[in-house]
RNA sequence: GCAUCCAUAGCCAAGUGGUAAGGCAAGUGACUGCAACUCACUCACCGUCGGUUCAAAUCCGGCUGGAUGCUCCA
């Protein structure tokens, strides 16, 4: 098996992947908060760690792939108070529209998307466990985590112990032990609550995901491969997380932890308060979803990402030029007697996945793409009838782009296709060129013509 | 203030010790009956100052500029 490397956010280095369990890997990747439409940041881990997953699949790995959709949060309860719905009613139309979102840019739909409320009985005993073992403890309704009973805090986010007490802003809340301490359930009054042994309340973030994972994970101690997710969320959420695990399980939660870079607009942060927020599902409508597929591969995914409508432009002329360059040799195979382009077999993959396999490096994988599309349309201008470098220059671009998850096509031409192919092309042969122009016309109105 | 990361051509973006991938734009040329498509060629001393080294975009330090996080918070 080809060796993978990645950059391990736990350490700072690049490390080869070693999974736990030989062949197999177990992937968590943080996913949203479903309280509105889901805006372009979203999706960049979406892709990059779809990426990730395809990858391995490649590299001939069996992935459990897990992502969440945290569906109980302060936010989810504001915006569905402001559209008078319930939280469930919001939170199941976010989730459907992200469902249909991550369909759209070419992403494998996870394997399996826990949703805290229907994990609350395990994160209820999952807190309780930690209450009893002394690494949490209760005050009033709030059940708060007792960071100095575990050692290492800050290894994953750089930061110590000190230094994040120092740094810390004047306690509004002065009920915890100390200012780091954070919550593991939150005595609530307003909105979606459950009730605890504590009173009624809510799970704290950090908890949500550590409970799902170890629930999910149960048969490997609650242990995963590779724990995905944006940069911001290193700390506190992921020290948080390692922090739980630790303390629960004895262990780490994941070996490798991947974090993506941001999306920034004209240069600027992505917020609310700058107004500049992008809808996916606007980005999608004007410049397609490959394009921002495209745009998300053509920077190394811990880069951050500038979106702008030069940038999203430029990536929409590369997927269209490997559209482009697909379908013609689709269907010119299809007019030559290759009834079936798509079952034609895989040529090596070796070339195209050692840049991925270095950290996922898109771009220089693009880069390979790219020459391929170059040596495809040279080789369809020069074959001349023969079809065999065509062959290999078709499978190498479905393949590259399965891996890449850009989704291209072309079209079956059917006999009569076959038949005006085969009249235009003796046309021209005979320099009968006003056949020639007219079987062109045809074969463009059928929508099967070449370019 | 503390922490993490970044600074490569008009633009996007790889490369992390041995004299700068790729893409977009631009220019030149080729193919073609025509149009479109396509192909070839051209286009960078790597923010700045200093250090280490036979050798640095690549390692170290200063400076300048930028991104993000610092606890449930936008």
């Amino acid at each position: 098996m080809k060796e993978l490397r990645l950059f391990n956010s736990l350490g700072q280095k690049m490390e080869t992947f070693v999974p736990e369990i030989p062949g197999e890997v177990a992937v968590y990747v943080c996913g949203p908060t479903v309280y509105n439409h889901p805006h372009i940041g979203n999706f960049r881990p979406a892709i990059v760690f779809d990426l990730l997953r395809r990858v391995l699949l490649a590299l001939g790995y069996k992935v459990t792939y897990v992502s969440n959709y945290t569906d109980v949060d302060d936010k989810i309860i504001n915006r569905a108070m402001e559209l008078g719905i319930s939280e469930k009613e919001l939170t199941e139309s976010v989730i459907k529209e992200y469902r249909g979102l991550i369909d759209e840019l070419g992403c494998l739909q996870p394997d399996i998307t826990p949703t805290p409320t229907a994990y609350m009985d395990k994160i209820i005993a999952y807190v309780k466990d930690l209450v009893d073992s002394g690494h949490a403890y209760v005050v009033g309704g709030d059940v708060y985590f007792r960071v100095s009973s575990v050692p290492h805090y800050g290894e994953l986010s750089g930061n110590s112990v000190d230094s994040l007490l120092s740094g810390a802003r004047i306690e509004v809340n002065s009920k915890k032990e100390s200012p780091l301490d954070f919550a593991l359930w939150k005595a609530t009054e307003v909105g979606i609550r459950f009730d605890s042994p504590w009173g009624k309340g809510r799970p704290g973030w950090h908890t949500e995901c550590c409970v799902m994972i170890d629930s999910i994970f149960k048969s490997r101690d609650g242990h995963i491969d590779i724990h995905g997710g944006g940069f911001d969320l290193k700390f506190p959420h992921h020290e948080n997380e390692i922090a739980q695990s630790y303390a629960h399980n004895g262990n780490g939660l994941a070996t490798y932890w991947l974090h993506n870079g941001f999306i920034n607009i004209d240069n600027e942060k992505m917020s609310k308060s700058l107004g500049n927020v992008l809808l996916a599902k606007d980005v999608i409508a004007e410049y397609g979803a490959m394009a921002f597929r495209m745009m998300v591969l053509s920077a190394h995914y811990r880069a951050p990402l500038n979106f702008t409508p030069d940038t999203i432009a430029e990536a929409k002329k590369g997927y269209e030029r490997l559209q482009a360059a697909y379908r013609s040799l689709g269907i010119y195979l299809q007019a030559n007697g290759v009834d079936d382009p798509s079952s034609l077999p895989s040529s090596s993959l070796d070339e195209f996945l050692t840049p991925l396999c270095e950290d996922l490096n898109t771009p220089n994988a693009l880069t390979v793409l790219y020459a391929k599309i170059k040596q495809s349309n040279a080789d369809l201008r020069a074959c001349k009838g023969n079809i065999e470098p065509l062959k290999a220059d078709f499978a190498a671009l479905r393949d590259y782009s399965k891996i890449l998850g850009l989704n291209v096509k072309y079209p079956c031409i059917q006999n009569i296709g076959k038949q005006l192919y085969r009249e235009y092309f003796d046309a021209k042969a005979n320099k009968d060129f006003a056949k020639a122009d007219e079987l062109r016309g045809k074969l463009t109105e059928m929508g099967i013509w070449m370019n």
